[in-house]
DNA sequence: TAGTGGTCTAGACCACTCG
DNA sequence: GAGTGGTCTAGACCACTAG
């Protein structure tokens, strides 16, 4: 079977999307600078104006465009166009900052669901859980460890193995079982390093951590891992807060 | 002239989605559970599909809904639309949590520009820049320290009375110029506190911070305001990472 | 196969900005 | 007033999910 994807047909206003993120990124427009009409655009591009307001659209969520009512649409700022922020793993976000990502895994193993895991992950207190404690790397040094909790169907079982030949975990659950992350929630906070993290992360006892709490959710809305990452003041975390179009 | 708001009409979409916001804060709809079909909400309120799909998207950007193609438009878990995020001051996200917010200034001054400063905020090195350094506290207890920079017109100034009177700075700067902020980028990192964050905040030297460097946008993306917000460990900043309905 | 959300169209009118 | 984005409609067909 040949490694060729199916690449099924984007819609339409996807392409044009892309086609405007393109002419972007190629330098054709410069920070602020206006684009067409989206009359213009419709009959450039010979689709209706519904199409370009979803390419718009599109591209806005994104943080690449943003348009005043009366005024037109432009180029968001680039440091704007960086930091927009979407669900990706250690893997994935290192790569995209130009990095070359790493990791050591600690402890691979099946853990009884304690009563607050338990209550995060919806399972029953005592459920079996995957556990997977791993330092982080970027660029061969250490910046974090990472100690996740999965909640998997019965008879779905990992290896040490697995984990370090796929490319990211997310990927790997989404092979095994149906596991596909749509959503998450984080919450970050300081903390002194205990001495055990101290240890592992080559560091002082009492020198400051970042520590950011996530519970990812499945597509149907299941929360699947609950992962606390323990970053040293050399990682950044980068977002942007967009205000709505409308009100709250 | 009576305090009445002139209450513009709102759209459609917007009614409609906060229509149904309103039956799932009612506790009507419970999480995961399932909308009607937009055909049936076309029908029961009396507006095109096209206009139930608005308020549907309007609810799933805010974290409120979500929708999966063949099966169903659901309500998303209460965490997710708890920790959803938009922009906002101290002020604000601390009342939605339920607290006290409070203020204690510390400095309210015109400095010239740094050279970071400058590149920061697209100005000249030199220019003034009015610098508001304040500590931060929710139900009494001091959480944190602001220190902002903001480029004004020339000629705006703003003095300690009107702050600790208007209930935000990004509202005073509204009525004054025509400042309002559309957009913000974030950095956050741990980092160890030095000897005068120690004392403004009552803890030891070297204690944990969290660190949040914000650059906010105005609506004609401008960088008109660079804040450096440092927290205790007692202060969480919570947040929700959407993946993107597509692609990145 | 029936029902759902996803895409697309063509046209209309409104609200806003700016010269 | 001319031009822009914002809202709304009515209808069509496609892609996906589930019983």
């Amino acid at each position: 079977m040949p490694a060729e994807l199916p690449t099924k047909p984007q819609p339409r206003y996807k392409v044009l999307a892309e086609e405007v993120r393109r002419t972007i990124e190629q330098g054709m427009l410069r920070d602020n600078d206006p684009l067409p009409s989206e009359r213009d655009l419709s009959e450039r591009y010979e689709v209706s104006r519904d199409t370009v307001r979803k390419a718009v659209r599109y591209l806005e969520e994104r943080g690449v465009l943003y348009s005043d009512h009366g005024r037109g649409t432009f180029v968001a700022p680039t440091m704007v166009r960086v930091m927009s922020r979407y669900i990706g793993g250690f893997t994935e976000d290192t790569r995209r900052r130009g990095g070359k990502p790493d990791q050591r895994i600690l402890a691979l193993e099946s853990v009884p669901a304690s009563m607050s895991l338990a209550g995060l992950l919806h399972v029953e207190p005592g459920f079996p859980l995957l556990r997977l404690r791993r330092l982080r790397l970027v660029d061969d040094a250490i910046v974090g460890l990472h100690d996740a909790y999965y909640s998997l169907p019965k008879g779905i079982d990992v290896t040490a193995q697995e984990v370090l030949r796929s490319d990211s975990v997310y990927e790997l659950l989404r092979d095994k079982c149906d596991f596909e992350p749509a959503e998450a929630v984080e919450n970050l906070c300081a903390k002194a390093a205990e001495p055990e993290e101290a240890q592992l992360l080559g560091i002082g006892p009492g020198s400051p951590l970042l520590i950011c709490e996530r519970i990812t959710f499945s597509d149907r809305r299941e929360p699947i891992e609950y992962c606390v990452m323990t970053y040293l003041p050399s990682y950044r975390y980068n977002t942007r807060v967009a205000r709505h179009r409308d009100g709250p």
